[in-house]
DNA sequence: GCCAACGTTGGC
DNA sequence: GCCAACGTTGGC
């Protein structure tokens, strides 16, 4: 059994990827509570960390993707654990997929709230450019839309971005 | 806008 | 179960 110590200083690190046209830091600081379901994941690896590791507490960055210059933006804390993404359900939504349904749920969604925005953006390039970031699942699975973030990484770049610590 | 990477689908 | 075709993602 594991110390009650122990289990609290448990703490894992994502990232969520988000094409800014589509969903921005910015709409998430305009949701109510500054939270928000993220859904319309459609990947089973994405799915898996969502749905089985993810836990209340986590953090994450927010990324934004397919622009011009593609940067972690911002920190996310997971406030919701991973339950049925429901806008599998609907045949008039996007997300929509019909080998889902209420009572066998394929996709899951985690929700998400504002923490705070990054100092300054932390670029992709720049990531790239760092020795020891070039292990991150960003630089190796370039398609994967949710993924773990090591520790040190998250240190590392909280550093770069002039960001304090969270918690 | 192009295209490489990669996940998914479907024929066999 | 293999693999070609296809669709999507996302950097550039």
């Amino acid at each position: 059994m594991k110390s009650k110590e122990v289990e609290m200083s448990t703490r894992n690190y994502w990232l969520f990827k988000t094409e800014p046209s589509a969903f921005s830091l910015e709409d998430l600081k305009g949701r109510p509570d500054a939270t928000e379901h993220w859904d319309g994941v459609r990947n089973f690896q994405a799915r898996n960390f969502m749905r089985h590791e993810m836990k209340v507490g986590d953090l994450g960055f927010f990324y934004h993707s397919n622009i011009a210059e593609p940067a972690i933006v911002g920190i996310v804390e997971v406030v919701r654990e991973g339950y049925p993404d429901f806008t599998a359900f609907d045949p008039q939504g996007k997300y929509f997929d019909p080998k889902s349904n209420p009572e066998k749920p394929l996709w899951y969604m985690v929700d998400v709230r504002f923490v705070r925005e990054l100092a300054r953006p932390v670029t992709l390039a720049e990531l790239k450019g760092m020795a020891e970031l070039n292990g991150m699942v960003l630089l190796s699975r370039g398609r994967l839309s949710v993924q773990p973030v090591r520790e040190e990484e998250w240190k590392i770049i909280l550093g770069l971005s002039g960001t304090a610590e969270v918690g």
